[in-house]
DNA sequence: GATACAAAATGAACAGTGTTCAAAGTTTTT
DNA sequence: AAAAACTTTGAACACTGTTCATTTTGTATC
């Protein structure tokens, strides 16, 4: 009769996720408090701390599912597109998407700061790395002569610049955004990327 | 005899602004605590509370500071600059310069998320505003063809996509990160967009 | 099955937070 | 000098995440 603890940790672990994820998706993480979690996934307080490690730990666990659904999402829609540049623009687009329809669940990923000394687990890391590879891949058929480190920067880069175009303009940080032409304005912007690698290039330059 | 209640209360708020601005530029904004700040200012806990609205009110005026520190120094290094491109070039070197002296300043200018419902002042909209401006300039000798609003959309994207590289970078979000390479591959990044410019102005868009 | 042991769940208690507010102290007006 | 208006004070409050002695539950042994 063995198993039965294994299978009881393992649902409580499950549910305290899962009254998480809820509670974020709803509120989002600057409302989450423990005695929530716990009261919604039925167990006592200390519950969470048999479970997890702290609250931060069940935080992670919820971002991890995060971007896993978003990698999910990508690579599905990436497939439909038959050029690289059209992979990029997709790419672009489903983020924005992903970010809109799930704006506190993404904007956990960003507003969670590991504590200090401690760095980011292995498990975590490797969710983001990823992602990452999503735009590697296009980005290699664009730029055949870029060895793969470069690349990996190069994706960082392109990541983190639309990355700071659909942040700023969701989390409203500037007054006055247009959040009607965000679209269109990422389309755009994307564009002028794609023709600023085709110019780099006719002049030999990479 | 009159002004001394005044004078006392705006010392009180500099003592305050600058005790708080020593405490998050050494720690960090997480690590404020109104019990330190009024202590170092030498005022009683709730003395924070008779000068600002609250915590948060006086988180927003030391951000405050920070933007226009950064405005001046902006406006500085700008005029050295003869062509538009090397302005936005020089622009986004000292955004990254900016970031890496002040870490801890220039994260809470994003990190801090203001309660919902209440929005922004109006006067910290216009320090905003006031950096964005720097950005405009140039951008307009560059697309001389755009009106006054596609600009300042415009001006934002770019801004929101360096903020996004220095961001990722500095915040060491993603693992494995070559942080001396971050000053080229920004300025890698920029020249793209300034190809991207220059080729689709060759194409007839803009 | 009954017993003994190990593991896990419980929730009151704890050490911090930001914020409030009656009381004491200051400045200004009369 | 006295009164009124305002400010400063810090103990008390409400609310955090986290701990840990106690109770409950699961597993192995006879």
């Amino acid at each position: 009769m063995a198993g039965k603890r294994e299978a009881k940790r393992e649902d409580l672990r499950e549910r305290l996720i899962g009254a998480a994820t809820s509670r974020m998706r709803d509120n989002g993480l600057a409302a989450l408090r423990a005695r929530d979690i716990t009261g919604d996934a039925g167990c006592a307080l200390g519950g969470l701390y048999s479970a997890f490690e702290d609250l931060d730990a069940l935080i992670l666990a919820v971002n991890s599912l995060t971007l896993r659904q978003l990698d999910e999402i990508m690579t599905s829609e990436v497939e439909r597109q038959t050029s690289d540049g059209g992979k990029l623009q997709a790419l672009g687009a489903i983020y924005l998407k992903f970010a809109r329809d799930n704006p506190n669940l993404w904007r956990a990923l960003f507003q969670f700061h590991y504590p200090d000394g401690k760095d980011l687990p292995d498990w975590y890391a490797q969710d983001q790395a990823k992602l990452l590879l999503q735009i590697v891949k296009p980005l290699r058929g664009l730029q055949p002569e870029m060895d793969e480190a470069a690349l990996i920067v190069r994706a960082r880069t392109l990541f983190a610049a639309v990355h700071g175009i659909v942040s700023i303009s969701l989390e409203e940080r500037f007054v006055g955004l247009p959040t009607a032409t965000l679209d269109y304005e990422l389309e755009r912007f994307i564009n002028l990327l794609l023709s600023g690698l085709k110019e780099l290039k006719a002049e030999g330059r990479n």
